[in-house]
DNA sequence: ACGCGGCATGTCCGATGTGACATAGGCACC
DNA sequence: GGTGCCTATGTCACATCGGACATGCCGCGT
């Protein structure tokens, strides 16, 4: 898909939780993109509050220092296996990770906890 | 890397929940591979639950019935990307992804799942 | 038995992610 | 100013992933 190169000028002046709203992204391309950021996002916070630099984290990764760098400024050129790789790799536990997926339920307003939107995806066909 | 050989391999002759553990595979690695299984069985079982083939998922993809299977399989040529986008592709919710990663919060050695019958009651509410 | 729909498995080849490297900006400290 | 450390951005060769297609297996209804 070409899309990606647009996802990375968003990417430059982006907030995370309203973002989203303005392009003509179905829904689950919106909510992968969100979940995406949202992991982006719990990745630099931890590493940072560990004091970890990103070279070291790309150490235990494999990786390299750019990468981590892309990975933190939610680059479309990293994939999800990369950033739960990195999140594993900071220790971050299941539960951790659970509560930040449980963050973005209600995707529109942040701290949503109104929206009890179950609904079924669409009975069309 | 290499160890994604392996991986191959091992996904052949595996069994959800205790494999990882012959396998000298570190714990990010190892936490990566659950969450992808459990993931994966979460296609399968949103997706029976709504009578939907793998066709037909494929097709709201943009996909293959091929690659929905081998999804579902936890074959390892399949990225997490994939595999959150057929959840969303599901109509699975944030909060309802959120309980199915809680629920593997504890699963290291022991204790838990021996074999097969570490069943969660049903995500769907 | 036959056909059929759903699922699994294998193999292509084109698309995309990945690590490595180079380079630059920002800061702090001497 | 100069040095060192951390981070950001771009590029590239190579490995992996992804969709499409082919094929086989299984259960079921006729």
């Amino acid at each position: 898909m070409k899309p990606r190169k647009r996802k990375r000028l968003e990417a430059a002046g982006w907030r995370v939780g309203d973002a989203a709203e303005f392009l003509g992204l179905s829904g689950e391309e919106r909510a992968l993109l969100e979940l995406r950021l949202a992991l982006a996002d719990e990745v630099r916070h931890t590493r940072t509050s560990q004091g970890t630099t990103q070279a070291q984290l790309a150490e235990r990764l494999g990786s390299s220092q750019s990468r981590v760098a892309k990975l933190e400024a939610g680059d479309p050129s990293v994939s999800a296996d990369l950033l739960l790789r990195a999140l594993f790799a900071l220790g971050v536990s299941m539960r951790d990770l659970a509560e930040v997926v449980a963050s973005l339920k209600g995707v529109g307003g942040r701290g949503g906890a109104r929206g009890r939107s179950r609904r079924r995806p669409d009975p069309r066909r």
